[in-house]
DNA sequence: CTCCCGCAAACTGCATGCAATTCAGGCGCT
DNA sequence: AGCGCCTGAATTGCATGCAGTTTGCGGGAG
């Protein structure tokens, strides 16, 4: 097949691509913990060689998204109960540093992205479970990425997509509701600039969302890798991991 | 901390064997910042094809030890002084959360390990810098690695590396003396079990070693005059919204 | 002598091929 | 019928080959 130029120079990445859409199939849950990732199966999927899905699944074995055992099948990983809890008492101390370093000093074009964001999350309530959970996830990586600290945004959003993962096999059906209206109040804590205030809502809040997460396994059957990957194969690149959403398109 | 059961993010002998070697030579400085690493010499040295050396760069980009540049000979990260202070700062909050763990809960096992590596650190007080920052580093991932919490470890291994990539910067002459009497104290207040105590232990600590290391944001080693034009050729994209605006000197 | 252009070497990006290992299920044995 | 072995298909581990890109050097023009 007639390999495309690289009109954009940043969209031949191949491994990154894979990584992207496997990273998005996993926290939408289309993807479920312990499904099975071939190699081939993939590469056929996306159109490369083994060679880059390989690639690509040790970058997100890497981040703690993939399992790789020697000769064997790459699944999507399966965090214990205890590699779920250690994983939201990292992300704990990471996010409150992260509003730490926020707080009383956003400008006004980042507190309309939040803002808009939280809107998205609320107009994506009524819709699937998957949805709501993915912009939830990216509410956090927004906030983080506004530190401009791309250590504490990588920190946070490997943590944050492992959280999700743990979401999608102890939690029942999802109930976003309240953890919209704690994002808001966080909002409101960073804009008015109250540091320990706006770390403790930050604890609680994603204190609730682990206690709420972690209760009892919940396992549920999966279909064919193929089937689930279909939407996935070619990327609208639009949202690269955290954009305004389609909804309120700001400017 | 030892290799018998790699749970280890990365899969098999030979990719890990290369990334632990890389690692190794990065934080004893053999490998300068800067340096470059080309996939064949790589592969030469080690035995394996260019796939192989291929796929360990990759794993050591994804940790923030090397940087990968498409079409570009890779070369050992150089973080600008910015980074490393993000590092540090998440470096703390994450140790913080290490000896909150530990702190009245070691064993006597653990405590001989402890002290052993310290001695080890003494004796190594007189020999080349490069052995006793390295063992310095490996202090605090053993200490991670009692929480029995993989992220934990993996993170504190990650950033801890990186900020030794750090010292060999922005560092000058290495002092050690004083860091072995706090890492002693350390071992003491987890002994003691006072969470307070030992946490802000632990901070100081790492304050100090970073005041030590960043002391002005000028790098002195023999640098490419690219990598210090960096800064200032992207203007717009590195204005830090957050951190000090207005008092940061760029210079 | 300096600067610029262009070409060859070096290097990366990626696919493909082959050997080794695991997996699935059918067959024989008890 | 149950259990384990054995065999072929599926799959991974890794090396190599080819094409495209970057680098660095040498020669010619100014």
């Amino acid at each position: 097949m007639a390999p495309r130029i690289a009109s954009k120079h940043e969209s031949s990445d191949k491994v990154g691509v894979i990584c992207r859409a496997l990273r998005r199939a996993i926290i939408e849950q289309a993807l479920e913990p312990g499904a099975k990732l071939p190699e081939d199966s993939l590469g056929e999927r996306f159109g490369v060689s083994r060679t880059i899905a390989r690639h690509a699944l040790g970058q997100l074995a890497a981040e703690g998204l993939v399992e790789l055992r020697r000769n064997r099948i790459a699944v999507v990983a399966t965090p214990s109960w205890q590699e779920a809890r250690d994983a939201f008492d990292v992300r704990i101390e990471l996010e409150r540093l992260v509003v730490r370093q926020l707080a009383g000093k956003l400008i006004k074009a980042q507190i309309t992205a939040l803002n808009s964001h939280v809107d998205a999350e609320d107009a994506a309530r009524d819709g699937p479970d998957a949805v709501s959970i993915r912009l939830a996830t990216e509410f956090h990586i927004l906030l983080a990425s506004m530190t401009n600290s791309p250590i504490l945004v990588r920190y946070v959003s490997e943590v944050a997509y492992r959280c999700c993962l743990t979401l999608s096999l102890y939690s029942r059906p999802h109930s976003s509701e309240c953890a919209i209206n704690e994002h808001r109040a966080i909002i409101a804590g960073l804009v008015k600039g109250d540091h320990d205030k706006v770390m403790s809502l930050m604890h609680s809040h994603l204190d609730s969302v682990a206690s709420r997460a972690l209760v009892a396994p919940a396992p549920q059957r999966g279909r064919d890798l193929l089937d689930i990957l279909a939407p996935y194969a070619d990327e609208h690149e639009r949202a690269r991991v955290v954009k305004l959403p389609k909804v309120a398109r700001v400017r």
